[in-house]
DNA sequence: AGGAATGATTGTGC
DNA sequence: GCACAATCATTCCT
């Protein structure tokens, strides 16, 4: 059922009206609009879309019809043998549960790894890893001023975080994530100074106040961010 | 070409 | 829900 719904979802299960591509066509309508790149980046995801779409249903169609003539197969046999001993209808729907059941089995691992090929797709085209861009200088100049300048507590608030987001022309998601990253990979770098001259210091806790860290921007960590001299 | 840097995602814990 | 940590995928630098 979940499978169902997904392929559903997904547009690959929907229904079949003519040569398939209502799903594409639906797709494009649903990611179409304020976005003008996005259907362009997207053409190629729906492409690949509607082939599985495509494969999907004319495996479907295969599993229907194998089906079909199996069970004609059967009763054919059943017919046969009726000719010599007796075979009451019960036994018969008997007979044809079982091979529906078998192939709605087979139908299932289709639906399956459809749903695989889905999933695939959908981390190779969709995710943004994969389209990644560097923010520009001056947007990484503002982010770094705000860090180092509040290095004591480096954690904006919602309203900071707009602000900066605005500023630097990206979204509030990716100001949080830079300075998610930010942090963490200012710490390594504090903790594997310290580790350089043999001083073990506690790494559980942040570290951001102590001292030797509280230079003011630019500070001499600060430096220490190859990009900027 | 290969490693470092970097933005994004995923899993985990609180 | 957010922060952290590990990791991925891409870009930049040498």
């Amino acid at each position: 059922m979940r499978l169902d719904n997904m392929l559903l979802a997904e547009g690959v299960a929907g229904p079949e009206k003519g040569g398939g591509s209502a799903a594409a066509a639906a797709a494009a309508a649903a990611s179409g609009g304020a976005g003008s790149d996005n259907s362009v980046e997207h053409s190629d995801y729906r492409a690949k879309l509607s082939q599985i779409r495509q494969i999907y249903h004319t495996e479907l169609e295969k599993y229907e019809q194998a089906c079909n003539e199996f069970t004609t197969h059967v009763m054919n046999l059943l017919r046969e043998q009726s000719r010599t001993r007796p075979i009451s209808p019960k036994e018969i729907e008997r007979m044809v549960g079982i091979i529906h059941r078998k192939f709605s089995s087979i139908q299932m691992q289709l639906k399956q790894s459809t749903c695989e090929a889905v999933m695939i797709l959908r981390s190779r085209f969709l995710d943004a890893r994969r389209k990644r861009r560097n923010f520009n200088k001056q947007a990484t100049e503002i982010l770094n001023e705000y860090f180092y300048s509040h290095l004591s507590n480096p954690y904006p608030s919602e309203e900071a975080k707009e602000e900066l987001a605005k500023k630097c022309g990206i979204t509030v998601s990716q100001v949080s994530n830079w300075f998610g990253n930010k942090r963490i990979r200012y710490k390594k770098n504090i903790g594997s100074k310290q580790t350089e001259r043999g001083a073990m210091a506690p790494q559980n806790k942040m570290q951001f106040l102590s001292p030797q860290n509280l230079g003011g921007y630019p500070s001499p960590c600060y430096q220490s961010d190859r990009r900027i001299q």
